[in-house]
DNA sequence: AACAAATATGGAAACGTTTCCAAATTTAAA
DNA sequence: TTTAAATTTGGAAACGTTTCCATATTTGTT
């Protein structure tokens, strides 16, 4: 196998300078049209390309972002390849770290230290874990955080939580509905925050009552959201509680299992809306009315987030959070309610 | 922010040269324990850490491995995931790259030839794609392939497919089913050819008349899967075929698409079995019989024969497959055939 | 005690870039 | 033309390691 071929010996083919080339290759100013011209010859007809390692070296930057996320949900992976795919256009690297519950920060510090990378893509289950924090703030590359407020980091992308929630709840109520159950995990996270105001709000603007049992928070999980289901079930036997909204594609799974082991159906038994569409969400029978977010569009503006506050570290901390839309999509899970007591 | 700790520093801390450090930090046996421990001790008290860029530039090993499949797939976000906890026990990172269906050989190429890796994990559709082929053949470092047998390289990870599917056959022809469907992709990929080994082995086996034309072969996508499922249809409407093992997941959403377009209903109208498990195959009505792969052993595999060819670079080429062994998980989508002509 | 062999150590060189500064060249102004 | 200013260029130094070789030290043998 032939020697690599490096800056040098484009240097010497082309009979200039190794700081010229250098210039030539990243697009500084400070050069001559024909000059460069004449180098970009040189490479094309050497096959050179830059030594990626060298070159971070030299300029300790890295073109390397680093993905934190528990990426056995499948919608972190997905989000993780929307990402990967953006900045791939912007000649960044994606490094992938599966989190899990515990030890966050240390994970992160320790991985930034030895590997190199310019920013972090963050989705941590807990907005007020002191001890994450305090590790986050000693972070110095920018962080961008997906669905979470955390106090000491800067505004990240987050869905529009309010807005779909309060859709939702508007149309379960314009069929009929009045008792709604919300499932959701800790308050203290943004999604959950932001879902309970809008259901409050959206029971308010319409005139209904709500009534406050049936907001119902766990964690992130099919278990969680299993129990939760089971604290519901009396009142949904008793035709009380009609229908159910979860914020959470985990906490779902486990509403579903307890609907199979009570012998419910939807939509007969109880309406159903949750979060998160998939292909299977539509396969499912009947297929599910959900709330959709685009993840192509969320990674792309977490990605341009985040290279922002690389190239203009000025504007860090500055900027307000990233809202993106969602679409409501009607499906067959929700029906009417005939009967009001 | 203060500088940081360089090697340097600590020969100076340590009162010794810094090649010494070195071997200290790199386990070199050349050392002594005294001179080490005092130098892990001045370690400790400075705090260092290696730069891992410098470490790479000059050693010309990099301790990364990137990652190249469809990661929209969710399980090769699985794949992915364990791959990278089972790679970070060895100290190695996880590049994520996404690939689509064209022109993977250079876009892997041209990773390459920037970013540094040690190895590659890759899961790619096809095994006979002339023009892969060639330019995986000028890949330098070693390649870990997913389900496939790519000619031009080494033994990879494979799920056992023949024998899975032999015994989801025979469990279908015990239950009296007589003609059977099976749905997979291209016939040159290894998991659909070991398939239709398997299945035509285990009708031989049972002294059971095959039809041929039962085999069905597509893309490895939901609109093929369902375009197969609608070649299959007359014959299950005419009750004529009885049961569906379908090889791939994504196929697998086509077939219940099918279903429920034609407003059929399994196991009642039909048999079916998929490959690949999940929490929502649990769930959906009824739940389905699957086979299982373990998808952590899988990661385990991968990473372990990937690190293994990096350290012994001369048993690449050298090793057999490492066969994943799978589990049958019988579940409710299967039922008797009760009358049989 | 003397010497050879084995072990341990220091530090220059090298990895391939970017950055910086001094010098050369071109352009503009008088 | 001359001179000043602006532009372009070359290449040494630096980034922080590992590797290698020469040298120092320790250990073992007689």
């Amino acid at each position: 196998m032939s020697r690599k071929i490096t800056i040098k010996d484009v240097a010497k083919h082309a009979g200039v300078g190794i700081g010229t080339v250098s210039r030539a290759i990243n697009g500084n100013p400070n050069i001559s049209t024909s000059t460069k011209e004449k180098i970009l010859e040189s490479i094309k007809i050497l096959g050179y390309t830059p030594n990626n390692v060298a070159q971070s070296m030299r300029s300790q930057r890295y073109k390397n972002i680093a993905f934190f996320a528990d990426i056995s949900n499948p919608i972190f992976a997905q989000i993780a390849k929307e990402s990967q795919i953006e900045l791939d256009k912007h000649g960044y690297t994606l490094s992938l770290c599966n989190i899990g519950e515990k030890d966050i920060g240390n994970k992160i510090s320790s991985f930034l230290e030895g590997r190199k990378s310019d920013g972090i893509i963050l989705s941590i289950p807990k907005e007020d874990d002191f001890e994450l924090n305090r590790s986050l703030a000693n972070i110095k590359v920018p962080i961008v955080t997906i669905n979470r407020d955390v106090p000491i980091l800067p505004a990240g992308v987050v869905t529009d939580y309010y807005f779909s929630v309060n859709e939702a709840i508007d149309y379960l109520l314009s069929l009929g509905h009045r008792n709604i159950a919300l499932i959701g995990g800790d308050k203290k996270i943004r999604p959950t925050r932001e879902g309970i105001s809008a259901y409050k709000d959206a029971f308010l603007s319409n005139g209904v009552k709500l009534n406050n049992n049936y907001i119902k928070n766990g964690k992130l999980s099919s278990e969680s959201g299993e129990a939760l289901f089971n604290e519901l079930l009396p009142d949904i036997q008793k035709g009380e509680l009609t229908a159910i909204l979860c914020l959470n594609n985990q906490m779902f799974y486990g509403v579903l299992r307890g609907m199979r082991k009570a012998k419910l159906k939807y939509p007969d038994d109880i309406s159903l809306i949750t979060f998160e569409d998939s292909e299977l969400m539509e396969l499912l029978d009947p297929p599910l009315t959900v709330i959709h977010r685009p993840i192509d569009e969320m990674g792309k503006s977490i990605v341009n987030t985040l290279i922002n506050y690389i190239d203009n570290p000025e504007t860090y901390g500055k900027l307000e959070p990233v809202v993106i839309p969602t679409n409501f999509i009607i499906r067959e899970s929700c029906k009417p309610v005939s009967i009001k007591k």
